[in-house]
DNA sequence: TCAAGTTTGTAGTAAAATTACAACTTTAAC
DNA sequence: GTTAAAGTTGTAATTTTACTACAAACTTGA
């Protein structure tokens, strides 16, 4: 595991000095690679020893050795950690962390996802009749941006913020249409009816949600995201972003599959916009 | 440059004895990165200063400075590029793609966030009478997403995806009132006409915009992102993710503002769901 | 072959990291 | 409250590691 992570994790595990240690690393790593111990141990207002121990704590075999970890960490691939938003934080740190986690959160999400299963859902939607769209809640907006994508596709799809609505079309739902529903946590009772709805009348149904929730059980396929969530907040953020991006990578599957031509299509969608906007 | 290839390149340059020293170090460098300056000259068959010296010919400070090179190129993961996606991408590709050039994107977006601006709209926003999300297209779901964020707030807000309704709410805006309008291009012409009826009624309008578009010109405050766009694809990708992502701070800066007895509201809205989920 | 230049190693020095131990806190029990 | 035990932290000494200065040994070319 990335070092700065676990520093993070195990915060808790350590003592008061050592804290003050974690917290100069994590404020700026990129010096304290290039620090020797002293020059550490005195910003971090600790002794020498001091510094040595937090190094042996985190399962390294001294100072050299954690720096050397350090550095792993901070090389591009995997420079972001899930950093918690903290009270005292002024704009620039939440702002920073907020954009850490969010890719972070993407790093993580992208080692879960079920690529066959990807695949097997691009399929099902290029050869849908119709394709619809539900979420409720933060995943509403995903939806919602999903309309925005693969209408382009001059396919027939659908959404509905209203339960109702959502309830009244999947009863309409038949062989060869595709329901795709959101839902982070996949416990949200009336998507599953929606999905018991649209699989007794033979559509098939995708669900971008937890795998071993209720709504999960009740898919066709699911597609699975394992993010981290910042449940400090208690509010979805990065959870949303991952499905978002899920949702690009099924549109652009989408696009591909529909091959070259289809291109040209998407582009005079986008140029249609010209005249509600103004030129450059 | 990955100071290994950096090696490999510039191997013609090196003695004699600085060549064996590059021999060991690429035949195994995991060794080299946990070995000591002695030890690593005693495998070369050379003398340590000239494992020094070699380090030096290689523009580091000196031996440590080279292991902590080395051990970054030795990192695993490759870096967050900006990938495009090829027509001829199999789902492995294209999904690990559109994840790296998110997450890219994030980077970057980051880098040009004005921290001040932020500051100052959360400012805005905590002392807002109303305030209201507007956007069309790709994002309109961001605005939705807003939405749903702030509404958790037990403020006022607003959100519409029609221009009548959102145009007839900014009629009756007025001073204290903070309307966001969430542009990528800045150049569609509706939201631009709201701007200018909204600082005709002294409301205070904010831009997610480009900063010198048309859009931007006629905010009070403009929070622009740079953002590149995969124009291959003919839709907004890694724009929409990196305003969801500014929406996300803006509802950070302002739980942060309101202080701790807030969160516990934010808390009360989460377990009002209850009812509507299926418990653990 | 010899002188100028380069390369290399030896020995000493400086710096950095680690260890041992003592002083100081904290905790819990009485 | 007092006190003993456990845990934490810092000081000082020690060891390890890296670096510098300089001299010896090669190379090169006239």
């Amino acid at each position: 595991m990335n070092i700065l992570e676990k520093i993070t994790q195990a915060k808790d595990t350590f003592s008061k000095s050592e804290k003050k240690v974690a917290e100069v690393i994590l404020a700026n790593p990129q010096t304290a690679i290039h620090s020797s111990i002293a020059t550490l141990a005195n910003m971090s207002d600790v002794s020498e020893p001091t510094v040595n121990r937090f190094c042996r704590r985190l399962n390294t075999k001294g100072f050299p050795d954690f720096k050397l970890h350090l550095a792993q960490s901070l090389a591009n691939g995997t420079p972001y950690v899930n950093r918690h938003v903290d009270e005292n934080d002024g704009p620039e740190e939440y702002t920073n962390k907020i954009f850490e986690s969010t890719m972070a959160a993407l790093d993580i999400a992208r080692q879960s996802v079920d690529i066959n299963t990807v695949n097997r859902v691009v399929d099902l939607l290029t050869q849908a009749k119709h394709i619809s769209f539900f979420g409720l809640g933060a995943s509403a907006s995903v939806a919602h941006d999903a309309l925005n994508k693969f209408f382009r596709f001059n396919v027939p799809v659908m959404y509905f913020e209203d339960i109702v609505m959502q309830r009244m079309s999947t009863m309409n739902s038949q062989v060869g249409d595709v329901i795709v529903l959101i839902s982070h946590t996949g416990r949200t009772k009336s998507l599953v009816e929606i999905a018991q709805i649209a699989r007794a009348n033979d559509a098939t149904v995708v669900g971008i949600t937890a795998k071993n929730s209720p709504l999960g059980k009740e898919c066709n396929y699911v597609l699975s995201l394992d993010v981290p969530e910042d449940t400090d907040m208690y509010m979805p953020m990065a959870s949303r972003i991952a499905q978002l991006t899920l949702i690009d990578i099924l549109a652009t599957g989408f696009t591909l599959r529909r091959g070259n031509k289809f291109r040209d299509n998407l582009k005079r969608v986008k140029e249609s916009l010209k005249d509600s906007r103004f030129s450059l």
